[in-house]
DNA sequence: AATGAATCTGACCAGATGGTCAAATCTTGC
DNA sequence: GCAAGATTTGACCATCTGGTCAGATTCATT
């Protein structure tokens, strides 16, 4: 109902308005001030990463890129707006390690490869690993039909590709979608609750030789023992 | 400022005012009411996992505890106060299980049993899982002492006593600290990410053969092959 | 240097939200 | 059945927050 009646008002105010994506356009075809697009979603990954949407104030995401609130509503004119983006923008980073996955790879040494990579990202951008989890955490509210078209869909041909291999004895058995949960899940562990392993071991992946022995945990569990 | 404004004024109102834990203990040794108490924490887990801190309205936690927002604050002064004590009483639960890992255990059978039982955690208490990740993810400004105190040494103790079943052969050689985490993770994330797990799957832990599945999978990673 | 568009700002607002309070109602022990 | 305490409520408030707006400032182009 709110909604609807500040959708109205907006509309009624001003034909010409641009919407957020149409501004994005203009501006770039014009001049700088992407620069500030830019600083705006890093801090806005920061701040939603920590805070959730819920918690996270337009104001600290300002502040945090530099610039005052109306500024940024400037750019991004809802907090929903902005959510969007910052997510959109992630999304397409996190899923490209899975597709370097192929039927001519060496099933060990691709899996290999994306398991290190994984446990990069998750060394190099937690946040934005963080930000995934609260967004499904949440029921994936936005994310949602991406995760039941795109992610789903790359994911399903992975589990063929498995399968295939784990019956050429390429692969030790198991089932295919608990395999990459398993690898999702463990390297995102690190990611998203450094908080807790620090407080136990100490360390973060940022220490090189815990960042090995994580990797090394994680493949022997996934590829089975060294020279199976 | 904002927040020892408001202690002064509470403190200074009425000396008699007992805190909220005083008055849980004076109700719990006249009547009922304490059914209240209880209504309140299984709501207040609900929304706080679903929306975390920050997004969490008392209004939503006292309506889904069918009590007026006015009635709830009688039981609990402050949000914080009820949010603190959620997780108070979670994490008692959580940290049951990892204690049942004696030396007298047999190694394999004591992991096996481990596994299981979080598995089982995870498919029966998702919001408690969720709710500690969230926790967790903020990097634990309530549960940090605690985590670097008792869990800390809880782990500690663990990692010693699989360290001496690993030089003996009992168990498959693997970095301990890497080894609980990894159970962790593994089951947890069909707790935490179970819209993404149902998203690519269709299926959710519920399903018994789905369950079976994903604990072959964990304990085939952990212990290595069925006869190792 | 003038012009029009892009960018930026301070002041402001409406609604939501955590929390208060005085008074009403219910329980219990006597 | 009644006093005293426990519980519940409706009305209320101060503050915070997302978002608006009219106008100022900067910028690219001519």
């Amino acid at each position: 109902m709110a909604v609807a009646r500040t959708t109205m008002k907006r509309k009624a105010r001003k034909v010409a308005t641009p919407d957020t994506e149409t501004r994005a356009k203009t501006r770039a075809k014009t001049r700088g001030g992407e620069a500030n697009v830019e600083r705006i979603l890093d801090a806005a990954l920061s701040v939603f990463a920590m805070d959730g949407f819920a918690g996270a104030r337009i104001d600290a995401i300002a502040d945090l890129a530099g610039l005052s609130k109306p500024n940024l509503l400037y750019y991004f004119r809802t907090k929903q707006d902005l959510y969007l983006a910052v997510l959109k923008r992630t999304l397409d980073m996190w899923l490209v390690p899975l597709a370097r996955i192929e039927p001519q790879s060496d099933p060990r040494a691709a899996l290999t490869d994306y398991i290190t990579t994984k446990l990069e990202y998750a060394r190099d951008h937690p946040k934005a690993s963080r930000l995934f989890a609260i967004e499904v955490m949440r029921g994936a509210p936005v994310l949602g039909q991406v995760l039941q078209d795109d992610l789903k869909q790359q994911v399903d041909g992975k589990v063929t590709l498995l399968r295939r291999w784990m019956a050429q004895g390429r692969l030790p058995r198991r089932d295919p979608h608990h395999l990459i949960f398993m690898i999702w899940a463990t390297t995102q562990h690190y990611a998203d609750f450094s908080t807790q392993v620090e407080a136990i071991t100490g360390r973060t992946l940022d220490h090189p030789a815990f960042f090995t022995a994580a990797r090394q945990s994680i493949l022997d569990a996934v590829l089975g023992p060294a020279q199976e």
